[in-house]
DNA sequence: CCTTGACTTGAACCGCGGTTCAAGTCGCAG
DNA sequence: CTGCGACTTGAACCGCGGTTCAAGTCAAGG
């Protein structure tokens, strides 16, 4: 009925997502179709805004179980609340440890050692981000396949 | 034959790993054990270390397969280098995201809007991210059950 | 010598995040 | 009305990163 709704394939294309990862978003309560035309899947344009979310948050570490809470937040969720500032003290933690990690990185892609892991600036650095991370914070993570289509 | 290796039990539990995982990145071909005793593995001390790094990587996102490929990274290995500074620079991009997305979610821990995902601040700073993530590197990771033993 | 107990192995299984497949259903063009 | 083609469904399958299990082996102690 309204112009303005998206077919599946339309989504599937903008987002970059595949149709499959849709359906499966949608199974897992992240997100719903405004309507069907047919058999097929129409949705409200803003499902875009909510697609980038996910694909961001889901590539910080939130696993698809987690965005499921967090995307139907109501401010009165007080527990939600200090879920998700947790979660940002966590996501603090691991900026902390990626920090230290990229500069271990890029030093260890110049530096002259011969088993490149006994370098001892090397070490120094993982020494600082292993002993942040020793708690390790139940960040997960999973990545794409980017590519047919 | 020398005292200071660690048993495999010390091992793990020096580590927080469990000596499931310790064979299973002997297997990937992460760690080597210095000899046995028996059976048991005995494992140089170095080991610690090494695992530290591992553990430390992983929850940053590299798999196990491309932590095997930089682990044996010697400096003449050129190809290898290369990769290691794309790492880095991916790791950046992933920094920069992670950044905005704590920022984002410290925003709406305290923001007041009815489905929080709706808060028009919150969408912007997830518009920066989503942009900015547009091309999704090969950023991958995995969690933890740290629990029994 | 025989038991005990902690390790050994390979193989099976698990949860996650999807993809792929077979079979069915619809809108639309001719 | 008849295809066609793109979607629909549920179920099976995949790779990853391990864990768990059954069965075997060893060192040490009684």
């Amino acid at each position: 009925m309204d112009a303005s709704l998206l077919d599946i394939a339309e989504v599937a294309q903008r987002s970059r997502l595949a149709p499959s990862a849709l359906r499966f978003y949608e199974k897992k309560g992240l997100i719903t179709p405004a309507g069907r035309n047919g058999l097929r899947r129409t949705y409200h344009p803003d499902v875009l805004e909510r697609l980038a979310l996910i694909t961001c948050a889901r590539s910080a570490g939130f696993s698809v179980a987690e965005l499921g809470r967090f995307l139907q937040a109501r401010p009165s969720d007080t527990a939600l609340r200090t879920g998700m500032t947790a979660k940002a003290e966590a996501l603090d933690e691991q900026i902390g440890r990626l920090t230290r990690l990229r500069d271990s990185l890029r030093h260890a892609a110049v530096c002259e050692h011969e088993p490149l892991v006994d370098c001892p600036d090397f070490k120094r650095a993982v020494g600082n981000v292993a002993s942040t991370s020793t708690a390790l914070p139940t960040v997960g993570q999973a990545q794409r396949a980017g590519s047919s289509r």
